[in-house]
DNA sequence: TTATAAATTTAAGTATACTTAACTTAATTA
DNA sequence: TAATTAAGTTAAGTATACTTAAATTTATAA
């Protein structure tokens, strides 16, 4: 059975997988849940056991067939919830990933799929990440970089932006960079790394710890 | 700290109170929430220590002031997740009760309020119980009664339902008998104690189970 | 009033999901 | 290669919330 914490295990496994192109270790999982090695050590016995991963002890882990449907499914309703509260209720793309988080664990197939109704079975979250459809397939994603690997002199797409830190959407907010804005990159300087931006006829430097949490796609002249 | 298991308990021993107009014994909490008699004492006990009920052993519980102020927030997610869900997402409302027994626990107070916004801080759920406010005050009730009490010849109308019974309420919806529609008892049969009731121009016999699910109140002529 | 029945509590044990501390394996580097 | 360090696992223990079975208290009725 998927308790909530097995949810969280086998979606932090999946997103981990997705997003460095390797797979999850003891200590990346027990990082990203915030929980100690141990306990990672101990629930992937118990995953592995119930065939939702693929273990071999010190050598880290993946998902099976079983449990990345399981994935699926939490991380669609997880992003179904962040647009939902967007659009239903005009909660602050700053503020939804929290609450989704936890609703994510507590939400039946027969809601999730009124949501995703009434969404008009929408393909991209509020942060610009892809919902998995009810079929277990994922939409097509643009190939995106982050802003830290933008060139000089080129136009890029603001698409994705890491959702867990409130902060910093809330400061994207407030210079009004939001997501689908187009980007010109006017200056990298090479002793902080940080990037200089233009959009909407404004000019902005983005630090380096910035430049590494917003993703971008090229845009073709 | 109010665990989910927690809430449970306090919103289930004031709807016991409020419903019965008596004090919850261990018993009918361990039927309302479907655990061994042992489960609530060792729960009164816990609460009991931590404030949230006064409990004397074999003597029954109370809610404190404390204890109340949760249940009253449990009871106001509840219920405005039950309107929300009708009112948003047009889900049936015998069918968003079970949707609620989850997300009332997993529900901040940010969300709840934009929800309760959304709805216009409205007074009564889809099963017409009261929807607490967030001062904590709970709306104006009518005086209701049963509809297995209610009189032959007089009009009523129907104003709440137990909404715990999905089927119950499916079959109201079929019968097009609906919350605030207009009745009256046209005939009590002593035998059975069926009620015949007309309301929209039908005629319709309700069993003895059903009029005890159903409250009404006196319409004044 | 005393026996019996009903209700409730206590005791002992289970499952889940954590923790810290100790130990083991693997990787790095001198 | 051997020593050191990092990563991962195991062991022992905790908290929560249940269970069943035994013991106790309270209520009821002869
Ligand atoms: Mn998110
Ligand atoms: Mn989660
Ligand atoms: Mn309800
Ligand atoms: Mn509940």
């Amino acid at each position: 059975m998927a308790t909530i914490s097995k949810e969280n295990y086998l979606k932090t496994i999946f997103n981990y997988k997705t997003n460095s192109g390797v797979n999850a270790t003891t200590a990346k999982v027990a990082q990203d849940l915030s929980v100690s090695n141990a306990a990672i050590s101990e629930m992937a016995k118990k995953l592995s056991d119930e065939g939702l991963i693929s273990y071999k002890k010190y050598k880290g882990m993946e998902l099976t067939t079983n449990g990345e449907k399981i994935a699926l499914k939490v991380i669609r309703r997880h992003r179904l919830w962040e647009l939902f509260l967007v659009k239903a209720l005009g909660i602050g793309w700053n503020e939804v990933h929290s609450e989704a988080e936890r609703l994510e664990h507590h939400t039946s197939e027969f809601l999730i799929d009124k949501i995703d109704e009434y969404l008009g079975f929408p393909d991209f979250d509020p942060h610009g990440h892809p919902i998995p459809k009810k079929n277990g397939t994922i939409p097509k994603t643009p190939k995106v970089i982050l802003l830290s690997e933008a060139e000089k002199n080129n136009v890029y797409e603001f698409v994705r932006v890491d959702d867990r830190d409130s902060e910093l959407i809330n400061y994207l907010i407030r210079i009004e960079f939001l997501l689908n804005t187009e980007l010109t990159v006017v200056d990298k300087l090479s002793f902080d790394n940080s990037v200089t931006i233009s959009f909407n006829k404004k000019s902005l430097s983005m630090s380096k710890e910035l430049t590494k949490s917003i993703y971008v796609k090229a845009v073709k002249n």
